[in-house]
Order: structure tokens, then C-alpha cells, then sequence
DNA sequence: CTGTTAGCGCATTCAC
DNA sequence: GTGAATGCGCTAACAG
């Protein structure tokens, strides 16, 4: 069952049922008809294999991703496969699971199905895998990390003016003590996002104190640990920001466990806005970096370079911003006798 | 950059490089060495496209889940390409989102594809995807509902086991007001559970009262309607079982807008294990569906079909079980003076 | 054990 | 506007 059949069927060279399936425009109509009749009779299905062979484009597009268990990537994986198949595009996505080993593997895998570009959004190793793609001239997109280079774009993310909202946000409720839980500092992002709490603590006038920020690693442990540690101190803070909110959420959790309530006892705030945030108890008030968005960048920003002859030395920048998401885990500080009188409204 | 350059490198021919790449064993381990030399000094890499086409295996498995941002799906994503890329497959992932038209195209991709094999791991429209499919004689494997036929496995789900030691956990607490939150009903997989709960209730003597099973629909807002509903009553179930985590979840979200403490007030239990269930607040006593060890069997099972020369008549059936995962939402019954001692010992 | 050759299914020249 | 012919990169069959 190939492009043949189809030809034979329709009583036209496979020239011309090339051309009627790749809607060149100067095939007659009726000798098209004939063809795409042959094709629904046929149950004929291009070979994508055949396809990419000779015409040296595979229409696919490689999406390294850390893991996709990790929360903040379904919803990445899941829009960049929806704009892809609109644009007839595959996917191939593969997962570093922070292991050098697969990481190796995973540029193979993109250079052996000949991708047409590669999305990295990953959490650090974006050098190591760099290395290995950038001398091929594929089209590459990164968050913030990439090089300036020919075909190379970067979504840079704007991480301060989320957390400048959410420092205000505290602030505006007279929290005083703000406590912050970072990342892992090798983090680009993470690293900023520290940097960008306490310039807005400073910006407002609020002080920073070192013991009030604390060393998380961006998962569920380290928000727990973090927040034993805090409670150890002979003063705590009453409101606490979150590098992530899978840090937030186990900070909620371990407040659970010590008897703390939030957000009358402590208020939290999260970043990044993965779905989870909002089916927590109380949902969580967050940072939002829109997954959505970032992934339909992302796709755009590989698909525009495919489509550009002359490739821009420096590559090309695309903006995303985050911006403060009110739920139900920020309220008054507890010492000002507004508790139990949660700030931002339920959404539901 | 291709199979010729180096075999003029090595100085043999190309099909001596063939085999070599391929793992032949006749090659002459002279004739090899060199091979790789040229391979690892070129940096070449095989063409993936024109592999398939000449083989006719294109090794690459077609993954088919409802929506990737379902939480019960990346577990099972992450597991197949890890399994996969160990065998040196590639995966076509393709989600249905519940769309009819995302599912002709997701069949369509998978033929385009050339895929050896097809995963369809989706809750509902099965029957649609098979219809496409089953006449390719392509190996397939479904949950549950796949038909008796050649190259067809099935992966059986033992979903009573969990939910009688569900039951049983609860009814050796003294809880005799149980109650169920169903799934959309249409699906087999949730009219099976509140079956084998039904079946579970009568075997250990507990009364199935109609009133307290509920309609739910495997999402969050299911979950929070049903124990609406339920508070409605004139007399509440101190116990609830829920079709699925996700269910579970919006259960507890209600309760806690609605000032019912769980577990002290009402234990609840879920179903599937997803890793949120381990997150939120108190962590979830669940029926684990373990999705690693559903992800593998299906890979299995498609490896081996592929691997098969003559397949039997019937296809093969896999058997996955479940079992229950005791955490911290669920204790004795509120009138039983038990209360604030959780059954099960935290899991950290 | 190795090399030569044919052809996988298709898009794209180039004549007509 | 259409068809015949070429070759994309590779594996498999065959001859040596």
C-alpha cells in the first residue's frame, strides 16, 4: 500500500498524487479529485519515514524535559503537543531524569531521528547538552540559559516582577517577618528568584534577615526541612515565600504536622502555578509562570527559526512574565488580630 | 555526513558498516575497529528514517493516554519511554483530551508513523481508536477492554482486591456507614470499582445504602459535589471510598470549606495512587493501581507481540492487581471516641 | 567474512 | 500541468 497504488488506482503518475496530498496548487482539480478518491478508497497513509528521507526535513521536533513526573511539566508537554500536531509536527520527547547518562542520550536520540530543532526546558545540564547540539545548526530554544548564537532563541523570564507582587502583597497585610525558601542555588532561576526577594524586600523597606532565608532543593523534602529549621528559631517569620510550590506545598505540610496552621499562623506563597496549587488546603497563593504559555513560545520560537533563511547572529528573545495569583494560603500575620480572615478571595 | 563517508574512512564497505553499527557478529573485530574509529571521529549518527524504511520496523511504539495533564498519566509516560529507550524505541505520545477529533488524529499519526505497536492507555473511546487500528494487524494493548483477537494483549486490573481491603481496613475500625463516590459510570473500569465496593459491603455484612453512593466524575469537582450531596443527608457515612485520587482529593477540599475534619470526622479513601496522594493534607489512604508496573507491562507486552512470529488466536492477558496504601486520612468513626488516633502509622 | 547491488516510499528535478 | 527518472540513507540478498 504506497504512493504507487494510489497512482495506479487514480490513473496518474505518483508525481502527481505527491503533489495532490502536498496541496501543490497547479495540480488540475479534477485529476485531484481522482486522486484523493483513490485515497480514501485505498485507506492510503503516507510513510512519514519516506517522507523525511527525501526531503531532508522530519517534521519533528525533540522537547528535552527533566522529568515529566516532576509537576510542572504534563501541562508543558501536553500544550506543546497540541501546537505541534496543529502545525503537523511530532514530538519527540525525551527526559534527562538529572542523569548525565540520559542526557547523552537523549541529544543521540534527537540527532538520530534528524529533529528539526529542540525545545530544552530543563532544570540544569542545559550546558551539557548544549555542547553536543550546537555544532549541528539545528534550531534550538532555551529559558534563559541559552548562548547567544545563530538559531539559538532564549525565553527569558521575567522571575522578579512575580515575586515583587507577592513581597507587596505580604507587605500590604503588614507582614513584616518574610521569610524565603530557596532552590538549589547552581539554579539560574532559582538563584534569581532569591535575588529577586529580597530586592523588593529592600525595594519596600523591609528587612532582610539572613537566618530567615533558607536552603530548600525545589522539592517536597526541602520545603519540610525548611521549615522545621525555621521553627527552631527563637522568632519566626509569619509569612514565607517559596522558590517553587512543590517547596510551599511541603512546607504545608510539615506545618500540618507541627500543629501550624495556615494561613492564620503563617502565611505562604508559591511559584510557578503548577495545577497542583490550587487543589491543596488551603490553595496555595503563588507565582504564576504560565506553563502554557512557555511551551507555545517555546514551539513558535522553533518553528519560526525553521521557517528563517538567514538565521540572526545573536539568535532571538522571547518574553514571559509571571505575575502574583491570589488564593487562600496568605492572610493577616497572626499577632494583628486580623486571623482567620483569609485576603485574597476563593475562587470557587 | 552518512554510512558512505565512513565506510571510505574505515576503508571497507558500507555494508561492512552496517553490520558493524548493527552488532553483527561475523564482523571481523579488525574490520570493527576500525568501523567505530571512523564513526567517533566523523561523530556519525545514523539516519533513524532511513533505517525504518529499509527494515520495515520503524522501532518506535505509539503511546495513546487521555490527557498527559491527568495526573495519572505521567507516571505511566515516564515509565514507557524509560522501558522503551532501554530496548532502543522510540514513543509517538499522543493524547486524546477526551476529543473525538484528537483521536482520528492520534490513529492517523500512528499509521503515518509506521509505529510497530500501540499502547492505548486511555480512560473511555477505546472502541473508536480499535476500530481504526485492528485491521493493520499492528500489535495492541489495552486496559481491560480490548477484544479477544490476534496480537491484542490485555492488561487485567484486579480492582476488587484493593477495594475489599479497602472496605475491610475500614470496617475492622468499626465503620458501618460507608459510603462510595462513583466514576462517569459509562467507563468500565468505574462501574467495575463500585461493583467490587458494593460486593465488599455485603461480604463482610455492612449494609449498602443507595443513598450513600454518589456520582462522581474522576475529577475534582466530582469529588466536592458528592460530599455536598452527601452533608445533605439526614445521616452522613462516617466513611467515604472514592473512585479515584482525584475524587479523593476534592472530597477533602469540601470537607475543609465545609469545616469537616478528615480523618476525625470522616475517613477517606482513594484510588490509583498517584503521587499527589502522598501530598496533600493528611496524606491519602488509597487502592494502589501502580502506573510504573502498568507502563512496563504494556511495553512488555507489545515487545513480546512484536517478537512473536505466529500470535495466538485470543491475544494475552497480563494481570495487574491493587492493594491498599495506608497513609493518614482515615481512622475509628467520630462516635466512637477513637477519634485524633489515625489507624495508619505516617510513611515518614 | 566481505563487497556489490537493489530497493524501501517518497519528493523533486527535468523534459514534455 | 503532467510524467519519467533520480536519489534520500540505509539494510538485506547475494555473490564471491
Amino acid at each position: 500500500m504506497d504512493i504507487r497504488d494510489v497512482a495506479k488506482r487514480a490513473k496518474v503518475s505518483t508525481a502527481t498524487v505527491s503533489r495532490t496530498i502536498n496541496q501543490v496548487a497547479t495540480v488540475d482539480t479534477q485529476l485531484a479529485k481522482r486522486v484523493w478518491k483513490a485515497v480514501a478508497e485505498l485507506g492510503y497513509y503516507p510513510n512519514r519515514q519516506a517522507r523525511a528521507l527525501v526531503s531532508g526535513k522530519s517534521r519533528v521536533f525533540g522537547l528535552i524535559v527533566s522529568e515529566i513526573t516532576n509537576p510542572f511539566f504534563p501541562e508543558i508537554v501536553q500544550t506543546f503537543e497540541t501546537v505541534a500536531v496543529e502545525h503537523n509536527y511530532e514530538i519527540l520527547l525525551t527526559s534527562t531524569i538529572h542523569d548525565p547518562k540520559r542526557m547523552e542520550l537523549a541529544v543521540r536520540r534527537m540527532i538520530e531521528g534528524r529533529v528539526d530543532g529542540v525545545a530544552i526546558l530543563t532544570f540544569g545540564m542545559e550546558d551539557e547538552l548544549l555542547a553536543h547540539l550546537r555544532f549541528r545548526n539545528l534550531p534550538l530554544v532555551f529559558i534563559d540559559v541559552g548562548p547567544k548564537a545563530p538559531r539559538v532563541s532564549n525565553i527569558r523570564v521575567d522571575y522578579a516582577h512575580g515575586i515583587r507582587q507577592a513581597v507587596q502583597h505580604l507587605a500590604a497585610m503588614k507582614h513584616e517577618r518574610i521569610g524565603f525558601v530557596t532552590g538549589p542555588l547552581r539554579l539560574r532561576s532559582a538563584a534569581v528568584r532569591r535575588d529577586a526577594f529580597e530586592e523588593s524586600m529592600r525595594e519596600i523597606g523591609l528587612p532582610v534577615k539572613p537566618e530567615f532565608i533558607v536552603a530548600g532543593d525545589h522539592r517536597l523534602e526541602g520545603g519540610k526541612r525548611a521549615l522545621q529549621d525555621l521553627y527552631k528559631l527563637r522568632e519566626q517569620p509569619t509569612a514565607l515565600l517559596c522558590s517553587n510550590d512543590m517547596t510551599a506545598i511541603g512546607v504545608m505540610r510539615q506545618a500540618f504536622d507541627l500543629g501550624i496552621a495556615i494561613p492564620r499562623d503563617l502565611s505562604v506563597v508559591g511559584f510557578d502555578d503548577i495545577r497542583m496549587a490550587d487543589f491543596v488546603i488551603p490553595p496555595l497563593t503563588t507565582v504564576q509562570m504560565s506553563q502554557t504559555e512557555l511551551a507555545k513560545l517555546a514551539f513558535d520560537a522553533l518553528l519560526r527559526e525553521v521557517k528563517r533563511d538567514d538565521p540572526t547572529p545573536d539568535g532571538t528573545e522571547y518574553l514571559l512574565t509571571t505575575q502574583l495569583i491570589l488564593r487562600s494560603s496568605t492572610t493577616f500575620p497572626p499577632d494583628l488580630g486580623h486571623a482567620r480572615q483569609p485576603s485574597a478571595s476563593k475562587r470557587d
